[in-house]
DNA sequence: ATAGCCGTGGAGGTCAAGATCGGCGTGCAG
DNA sequence: CTGCACGCCGATCTTGACCTCCACGGCTAT
């Protein structure tokens, strides 16, 4: 029944806002009926009565639930790619650009509201707008990520795209890892860890060999 | 309305079965469909169609959509905990073991059927009985990684576990990433990148200093 | 001050999907 | 030959969640 219980928002519901500021409000209500019920749990009457208001006040604002879930969708995957770009530019210190990235997805994952499970562990990706959004944001990531690497170690657009990808990847599995584990090893420890795991394993492509070939590789 | 085409299962709807094969048909329906709708959007109507039985024949085997889908996830957590265990006990080299984990992680995501997704791309985390499953079979083959680590590389049981869960998540969605994108990079080639960037972040951990510092850090 | 208007509220419709009941056909024991 | 048991099917029920219709109360213009 009270499975949410109202943590800040306890309307007295009969307020009246202004558009703009009801739709945030509306926003943030939904964002932690969808945090922390996930999509298909989440009702409709749950986020109104989250959000003190009736339904009806929830479909003048927005056209039905899915585009609700897109609204918050987009806003999150678009800080998370905000992020990720401002680390990678914040310096020309490839060890540094590693250490920033990392410690942008350990903040977004950290982030109040965990809106972070919005784009990481969304439970409708079978529909093909959100898995286009959460498709589109890793790519972009990985793109942004292996921009740096392809420049740095002349290895083709693919196999950077592999390595980006792969490190894009530790950085989010740990931090959701060191997150709910609620891991001993405090934050700082944990991304100067994890950076040095990726950048002694990045660093070791440099570009020796023209041909692109990294270094030894067995067979 | 046809999002499923028969592929090989275009039963005549009139064929009788012992009960055992029954099941494993049933099973091997199921799979295809919760693979390729995920579980919401899987109909119990789509599973009988897809098996070429009745929906009243599933329920006589199974007591509802969930457990059909448990007995599903339950194998195929079962199975990828066998093969990371084979693959880091099939030798003693560690540049080997990573390799051969990491290799194990792409069989494992390439294997027929695509039955990885119910692991790895599941759409009903928020049922605890299947987030306690996922997460177990994280955690075992973490431990089973971090074990390893641990005693190679003297770093704590903590630290290791985040280094493991980083070893596991980049083998993880990079092999995903790998199949979904088929990226033009053969698979040999992309487990040796990745075998070669693990294998070197993961090597500049050895017992150095006795504080458990890694080595060199920034700031 | 008062009349009108616009946004709010509770109650209800619709529909999809999970879960279930009476018949049917087949194969075997006596 | 015949009755019985078993597995299967068509048709149905019900629940739950998304999405709208009729009454109410505060703001504004004269």
């Amino acid at each position: 029944m009270s499975a949410i219980e109202q943590t800040e928002a306890a309307r007295p519901r009969g307020t009246r806002l202004p558009r703009r500021a009801r739709r945030n409000q509306l926003l943030g209500a939904a964002q932690e009926v969808f945090v922390a019920q996930g999509y298909h749990s989440a009702a409709m009457d749950d986020i109104a009565e989250r959000a003190g208001v009736s339904k009806p006040v929830l479909y003048q604002h927005f056209p039905g639930k899915l585009e609700l879930y897109l609204a918050l969708l987009d806003q999150h995957c678009e800080a998370l790619l905000q992020s990720v770009r401002t680390a990678l530019g914040s310096t020309t210190d490839n060890k540094l650009r590693v250490a920033a990235t990392m410690d942008a997805y350990f903040a977004y994952v950290e982030d109040e509201g965990g809106a972070f499970r919005l784009v990481f562990e969304s439970d409708l990706t079978n529909e093909p707008a959100v898995r286009e959004r959460v498709d589109r944001v890793s790519m972009q990531c990985a793109e942004a990520i292996s921009d740096v690497i392809a420049e740095d170690t002349g290895l083709s657009k693919d196999e950077s795209m592999l390595l980006a990808v792969g490190l894009g990847g530790v950085s989010q599995v740990v931090a959701r890892y060191w997150l709910s584990s609620e891991s001993p090893v405090p934050r700082d420890k944990a991304v100067a860890l994890l950076t040095s795991l990726a950048w002694r394993g990045i660093a070791g492509f440099p570009l020796h060999g023209a041909d692109g070939q990294p270094a030894a590789e067995g067979h």
